[in-house]
DNA sequence: TTATTATATGAACATATATTCATATGTATA
DNA sequence: TATACATATGAATATATGTTCATATAATAA
């Protein structure tokens, strides 16, 4: 009688050691996972992690932020807008200009802990 | 005499109140800021989320993962070697078959913050 | 050696993303 | 009202990224 592929694998490489099918079902869900993933993919970018940084020092508007950031307005705005969506900073207008500021203290945390992380290896 | 865009900024949404000067000093480098990115980036994708999220469950050879993930082995790989990368999951080789396990115990902390988080909002 | 299995990897492709440009929106001021 | 200013945003473009396909590598067994 032939072998799957699966079948061999399972023999050898764990079929014998690891429940699979407890496993997956454990596993987080698509859904659940995409969300996370848009979470971090937050803090993914360069640009976004110098703009929450300035943030963690002051409130700032976005002028200031180009300033700072030595980057265009649109593309400060773009981003903005970006950490505005998944909630990490919110505005506060004030005639013309609008000042932004972080909206998570979760966000403050992972990042501290993160910066302390990268630091020390 | 004329007004440059900043003067006339600095005069309303910030000059008097913010040295941006000092912030500016502050920030974090764009080498720092890249390196940062990267890590969150490596957590910024929906399949390597589940792989950490398999991973912590148990460890696991390349093909379990194939079948928990229900991915095709190449995708998997590629992924895998990415969180090698960044140091977020390491391999123990043992005859023909590659076990993974996490690397890293802020990833398991960071990741475990951020499911209860984005659980209660 | 030859065949099989487990994993890795380069290339190609499709999609996602970041920045820039031009312009729109909203607000204050002359 | 007309003008200037601060920010927002759609479109375009270049680059990055994720998956698939084909194949390479490494280890084992026949």
């Amino acid at each position: 009688m032939e072998k799957t592929l699966n079948d061999a694998c399972e023999e050898t490489c764990s079929g014998s050691e690891l429940d699979l099918a407890k496993i997956k079902g454990k596993l987080i869900s698509s859904t659940a996972a995409l969300e996370v993933a848009d979470w971090f993919k937050a803090l993914g970018d360069p640009t976004r992690v110098k703009i929450i940084h300035a943030l963690q020092q002051s409130e700032m508007c976005v002028h200031d932020l180009t300033q700072v950031l030595e980057m265009g307005q649109s593309a400060v705005s773009h981003q903005l807008r970006l950490l505005r969506n998944v909630r990490m900073v919110k505005r506060r207008k004030v005639g013309k200009t609008v000042y932004y500021s972080l909206d998570d203290n979760h966000v403050e945390e992972i990042f501290g802990q993160t910066l302390q992380h990268l630091k020390h290896e």
